[in-house]
DNA sequence: CTGTTAGCGCATTCAG
DNA sequence: CTGAATGCGCTAACAG
């Protein structure tokens, strides 16, 4: 087994100093060729490359990102980490990757964990159990230290940092518009609890469509789902008690678990009734019929906060000013809805 | 903002050394109360953390661990990371997750910038480009460096390390006998090109119950497909030119596909024809009929290999024995065949 | 009980 | 052109 090599072993076995170890390799004019040949030599031969722990304590940079999302096992959060990763490639970071269940606590414990040296920024959404709590307390504490933070999807505006979120009214008031504009009357609403960030947002989009097309707010027709909860009786007493011409749902699952109650009550989709969900994932793209979506551009979404947070951390001036970018959802028509 | 404090700073306000202030956070029994208690209170009151690099550096370990796999956007290898963190988490190990997208060269190149000191050991599934080229060098030399791996799923004899693989011969030959057994004669495999570790598994197993039940191999109701083509021609071409009772797919995906297109055929599951998949994913749960599957329980898997590197990890001898754990594969009954 | 010293692996400043 | 010395933040052996 060959073991790790480092400069003083090199310097050692050709007996010079480190420092010319050092500096040969680094193709520095102060060394003679003949000993930079030798020392290059040897050094590709023994297969040497510099430690990293070693870089990072003296430069004061991890080259590494910490990366902080609610779940791993969902389309849209590893579409994300996916274009992250694309882009923090390009730039020689690497991403270390922790997931919080959702859980306030977990989120807390993992960023005091990261946060003492071993990455050079933040790329976080924040967990439902913190959005519900609204205790933003260890995220101001990160940006307080002077760590860049950059915020996604979930976002808050009790911190100051910056931010990447999709327009989600707009994606919402476009699909309940669409909704309208091929004669739906009864346009029912799938969310989850109202802390969520983007389920208000969407929420909002949802009125605000209906407001302006002289639809009135029928509450009746909003149904609020607990995610965790598979099932599928309070949607089933729910397409019971009322007719329904189309649904809006602010997630792919809803949407999918909607579409299946009401074919096993004999409806067809989109005939008797429409859909529309957010999240452009797998399973709207396998669904029969393919769901009609509203795509959030998770790749999009993460390039865009790699790249706000690396252009902080590499900027040298402590730059006070945050952005907040947000990316354009689009419509992506399934058979789900008559187009 | 305040700026991260140091032990340095700690002992220049209080006016002692440097090794005063280590020993006391430690809570060494070679300080005295009276000062303890002084330096306790202000490091608490600083918020003071040790830097986790430094401490790397000293330790020569990063309690960090580098996880390399093919696809992130992928239910099963997210499961796999779920369990992977799960296990890490409690032994105090954050996950490095880089993504190769089944390319060797990204695959040798993340291995090389994680195998200079950033993680103490390796969990990784080996990239399609990988098995198809066959050359393992990258691998034999993490190994020869001494640097703990476990690879998981998809795996190589070459390489003498730990795995967890599942029983994927096993799985498959269950499945396939439930077919027979529910009385199904003409029984198709849709599977990957034959390069992959765990397809060539699957396929034996396959190929075993078929004939351990008096059937012949016919291998015209093989169909092997890129999973990167999205065009269903094949798969209905391959449908249209024969008569099949049964499929068992490799994956997921395959089998859901093939499952929309004979339904489109208008042939009804399970009643005119069956299916079976591997990976119990969301796609197979959500899917109508739900798709009998396979299961690969991911979670375990990663729990088992961050289980077995950081035993390696953090045993002391040099320890040349390797295991290869197989973890049980579950059928799990959909609706897609007759139970 | 407290402080000095050395060293983890590397880069860099300053002498020679 | 080369090398000794310093420091990044921390721990530990060793003096005092």
């Amino acid at each position: 087994m060959k073991k790790k090599i480092t400069l003083k072993q090199i310097a050692r076995e050709l007996e010079v100093s480190i420092s010319t170890v050092s500096k040969a390799l680094k193709d520095s004019g102060e060394i003679s060729k003949d000993t930079k040949d030798k020392i290059r030599a040897f050094a590709k031969m023994s297969n040497y490359r510099p430690n990293s722990i070693a870089l990072s304590l003296k430069n004061r940079q991890t080259k590494n990102i910490g990366v902080i999302i609610p779940e791993i096992v969902h389309h849209f959060f590893s579409t994300v980490i996916k274009g992250i990763q694309t882009y923090a490639n390009t730039k020689g970071y690497n991403l270390i990757i922790c997931v919080t269940n959702e859980s306030y606590e977990k989120e807390v414990i993992n960023i005091e964990l990261l946060a003492n040296g071993s990455i050079d920024g933040f790329i976080l959404a924040i967990s439902e159990e913190t959005e519900m709590k609204n205790n933003f307390d260890h995220l101001k504490e990160i940006t307080e230290q002077g760590i860049p933070l950059v915020l996604f999807d979930r976002v808050t505006n009790e911190v100051a940092c910056d931010k990447v979120i999709i327009d989600d009214k707009v994606g919402a008031y476009k699909a309940v518009k669409k909704l309208i504009d091929n004669g739906n009357k009864k346009i029912a609403l799938l969310t989850t609890a109202s802390y969520f960030s983007v389920s208000k947002e969407r929420d909002r989009g949802y009125r605000q469509a209906l407001l302006d097309n002289n639809f009135e707010i029928n509450e009746n027709l909003i149904l609020e789902l607990d995610h965790f909860d598979m099932d599928d009786t309070p949607i089933e007493e729910f397409f019971d008690k009322q007719e329904i011409d189309a649904v809006l749902s602010v997630n792919e699952t809803f949407g999918i678990r909607a579409m299946r109650v009401v074919q096993r009550k004999g409806l067809k989709v989109p005939e008797d009734i429409s859909f529309i969900g957010f999240t452009d994932g797998l399973l709207s793209r396998y669904a029969n019929p393919r769901l009609t979506t509203v795509d959030q551009h998770g790749g999009r979404m993460g390039e865009a906060a790699a790249e706000m947070l690396i252009e902080k951390i590499e900027s040298e001036e402590e730059n006070e000013i945050y952005r907040t970018e947000v990316i354009k959802s689009t419509l992506i028509e399934g058979d789900s809805t008559i187009n």
